[in-house]
DNA sequence: GTGAAAGCGCTAACAG
DNA sequence: CTGTTAGCGCTTTCAC
């Protein structure tokens, strides 16, 4: 037999008073006496009572919950993120509903339905690598619950971002190894139709032509996790075409270059300079370490959900990109 | 202006007939004409109609919510477990609402009011290596929602938890380490008070003790992180009383060992061995790679989630501990 | 200062 | 097969 947690009801019961008296005393509405107010929070207390969320929820139409729909939690850059989003959520007794979508844009879609029904007040979403329709987003607008996205955007959806600046975070990246003397960069690039992706190869593009390099297709490689990184260095090796510098997307591609460059006995940054994107905590374990963009997560996480819980409160001023500043870490890979 | 979100009045008015005709068809309850169920359901659809959650769960007195706990979301191996729990949860229409305790106590106390009073249908948690007071813990199941621990358990309540067997594991990674000639090793333990702390501990103890080697309570340093590692190593090594192997209780604080042990011109393994424990990531890209003990954070995650389900579902078996099996991974640093 | 009544959106008896 | 009714637990008018 489930025992029943206990309701405003009881407490009334038990006080002979009325169940509004109740929520009135437990909400410490102005004008209750000072005396049942003691008597029912005083009990209430005793009988280790607990708000029913769920009723209030339901009826005061507002849940209090924010939804992140994010690719993989098992990711430093996204784990960030979340633990900022909760950070500030929690100081303002939000709690935090967390759906993967896995990259497939089937469950992203699931994970919307699910974020809609369970009435969540926001979402937060850093959207699939595999997304190609963008009318899912376009329904929670259209059911009038806040937007923001981070990172990964979808591009003809007008709501909040929170972004970096990817095409200079690139640039500076690029430009900084063309000034230390490297000429022949090869750039191992995130998937196709991501805006980070292009973005990036852009700002990389951009500095090759800007020191009057020539920006070789050739030189751009997909590639974007830690053993497909291994692999590409190997058969890059093995071309006979070494580069004198490799620019990763984000660490662990890097982290994959370099581990493949010491095998061949490549010397790192002397012959081969390696530079990654993120600022995990990987950037300091490899050996040599990491010279990488900082691109602060926690601190992206935490302003998407301020700028969520403004339009939850009826902010409606017009849509706004917010970007978060990146600077590079240099240390011993270049 | 608030839209409002359609609900099944708005459906039952347009088609005129009644809210429960409408709830019945969209549910395929089996005695409904197929004639009114398509049309319900057609019209649904048309309308976008999203259920709302907070309704039903109040009705049917289930969230289908499963609340997580854990010190912080920005650790491989705490994400990996709720990754695992997610999908658990997803495949059963479960969703996941997340806390950071923060390794506070306090926070930890809040989170699990918010657990209680969002009415989660079970929690799973991880608890701080701060708390003291396990009583906040007997609330949840004096409030009869299904409770399971996972890796840091708390003594004295009863109730699942899914574990890995701490002690043998540690003694396999010690024992190995004897096995292959080492004598004078150091551990880098985790926070007193913690059940995984103590139990390893006991099994590198034990592993010294059995190969007939003194443990030294000398050998045994708290130190669970990147940085404390590193200075930890630095002092060892300036003592001039180099051991010949560390073993870590995580692979930050073996990976810590290692870039300082390094930087000391010492060479790994022959002069100085380490072992890790987890196998995360970071284990691939030290230089050597990490030897370390293989926990499964996703497989753990899965597990207890699948525990939890089989409570909500009123499985009231005894309290089980399941233990998820680990083994050494042997790479370069031994 | 307190109580009665209504309703948030949904579902599950119970009737017919 | 469908409608009526009631109620999950809470808050908020509206009376008194």
């Amino acid at each position: 037999m489930k025992k029943h947690q206990v309701t405003i009801k009881d407490i009334a019961r038990i006080l002979s008073i009325s169940p509004s008296t109740v929520s009135r005393a437990l909400i410490d509405h102005p004008d209750i006496s000072k005396n049942t107010r003691d008597k029912v929070q005083g009990l209430a207390l005793e009988m280790n009572y607990q708000p029913n969320a769920i009723a209030q929820s339901l009826r005061k139409s507002k849940s209090n919950v924010i939804g992140v729909i994010i690719p993989q939690v098992v990711h430093h850059f996204f784990s960030s993120v979340i633990s900022g989003v909760e950070a500030l959520a929690s100081q303002n007794s939000f709690n935090v509903l967390m759906c993967q979508s896995g990259e497939s844009a089937e469950k992203e879609i699931e994970n919307i339905q699910t974020m809609i029904s369970s009435r969540v007040d926001g979402i937060i979403i850093s959207r699939t690598k595999n997304t190609k329709d963008c009318e899912p987003f376009r329904r929670i607008l259209e059911n009038e619950i806040p937007l923001v996205f981070f990172d990964r955007i979808c591009p003809g959806i007008e709501t909040d971002a929170v972004l970096i600046d990817d095409f200079k975070a690139a640039y500076e990246a690029t430009d900084f190894l063309i000034k230390s003397g490297k000429r022949h960069i090869i750039h191992y690039a995130g998937p196709e139709g991501l805006n980070i992706s292009s973005l990036r190869i852009d700002g990389y593009k951009q500095a090759l032509a800007d020191n009057g390099i020539n920006a070789n297709e050739d030189l751009i490689y997909r590639c974007d996790d830690f053993e497909i990184a291994k692999e590409t260095t190997e058969k890059i090796i093995a071309s006979g075409q070494l580069p004198d510098a490799i620019f990763g997307v984000n660490d662990s591609a890097a982290a994959g270059a370099i581990v493949s460059l010491k095998k061949a006995g490549i010397k790192i940054p002397e012959q081969v300079a390696v530079v990654g994107f993120t600022n995990s905590p990987i950037s300091t374990i490899t050996d040599p370490t990491l010279t990488t963009v900082e691109q602060n997560g926690y601190d992206m996480g935490y302003l998407a959900a301020e700028i969520l819980l403004k339009r939850i409160n009826g902010d409606t001023k017009p849509p706004e990109t917010q970007i978060i500043p990146t600077h590079l870490v240099i240390r011993q890979s270049t």
